[in-house]
DNA sequence: ATATTGTTTAACAATTTTGTTAATACAAAA
DNA sequence: TTTTGTATTAACAAAATTGTTAAACAATAT
């Protein structure tokens, strides 16, 4: 009675909030066309009208998902940049690490990204035209200090650009093909946890030796 | 009159090639759930009804492209084993050539593969369990030649796995997320080819710094 | 010529999926 | 207590999409 208000507040938050998160796993896993309101309201424990009620259209909800999706990878991309305090190579080690970690916590997130971006590429000009810009500065401030670290003698003189390349291709592609490799190379993967770790050692191993002063 | 025989055969193999191109655009682009048969069979320049009296479902047709694309797959798995008749790091040196120009021409298929592998994991267990024997097989050679090498001072001691997963990684994620990339990595991406080329010699230094001998 | 077989079309049927609406309940404020 | 706005449900409507069928048509063989 007394806390009717309150409980109905929660609830009705909690029935938004439900619907939302049922969604989140239903795009990233099936996609914007393998997605069904229907399912994404059973999911949440709610009527479809209800979906229909709060976010009007399936469009609209999937737009909910897509920017705090596209927010999310933009953090993974600041990730790989490291720590500025850093000397460089410690910073791009730092960098590949924080990066991996963060793909590990996201592992749908990679696949729906590229999905979204080469399924509809006019959706995202304008959200691509605001980042590439900052994208573009960061690297032109690590591309500086490793020039200085390479006159220094402590590293090659390498393509910032390609050595991120390098790190995102192999993380990321870790998570991403997962499904694809896991039965393909038997005891390797058979822990995942164990594999992940040798995986990230990996990764990082490989940058290491291709940024190394010969 | 008297070619309408021939022209006709002609025609009707027409109309069901016509399909089989057309919907292997449409699936590749947009996956099963993405793709219309109604698309598919406008863009053959047939009815709808054509596309159901040749292949019967969407799902049969789906089937056909999926068989294909997948000996497909397999192929380019093959390419990056190398030649057997080469030194070992020439070997690996050409593995990743080969399979880097094969992915290049077929851009499409590793995010249609993988798509479908995390959709429909249990589909293509029968599949798997055909090929992974031969990628074991394959796996423990490179590694028997790799221990050789390696003891000679050749090369270092590497996971032969853990290599290929790495290759893997970097020449399909150059393709998977090029539509990702291209509107971040400005000049560096302006002239594909050009790209490309550096990309590719990206990932064989790479590779090859990771296993020479220090 | 005629029967047979396979091809093609147009119209239709069935199903799925998204979206709407009218009726209802219910709490908060006036 | 009336009013107002929000939440909820169930039933319905609309659209899209896949799949079917009957009949027309063409090719080939008998």
């Amino acid at each position: 009675m007394f806390n009717s208000k309150t409980m109905d507040n929660k609830e009705k938050q909690n029935k938004e909030c439900q619907i939302l998160i049922a969604a989140e796993q239903e795009f990233l896993t099936k996609g914007y066309d393998g997605a069904r309101t229907t399912s994404i309201a059973k999911a949440a424990g709610v009527t479809h009208a209800m979906l229909h009620y709060y976010f009007r259209t399936k469009e609209q909800l999937f737009e909910r998902i897509v920017d705090e999706k596209f927010a999310t990878m933009s953090h993974s991309m600041f990730a790989i940049m490291g720590d500025p305090s850093l000397p460089i190579v410690e910073r791009i080690k730092g960098g590949i690490s924080a990066h991996f970690d963060f793909v590990a916590e996201n592992p749908l997130l990679p696949r729906f990204i590229i999905n979204e971006i080469v399924t509809r590429p006019e959706h995202y000009e304008v959200l691509y035209k605001r980042i590439s810009l900052i994208i573009e500065t960061i690297f032109h401030d690590l591309q500086f200090e490793v020039n200085r670290a390479a006159e220094r003698g402590e590293m090659e003189r390498v393509d910032v650009k390609m050595i991120l390349i390098s790190i995102m291709s192999m993380n990321i592609f870790t998570f991403l093909a997962y499904p694809f490799m896991e039965p393909l190379m038997g005891e390797l993967m058979a822990d995942r946890d164990k594999f992940l770790a040798a995986r990230k050692a990996e990764n990082i191993e490989t940058i290491m030796k291709r940024i190394k002063k010969q």
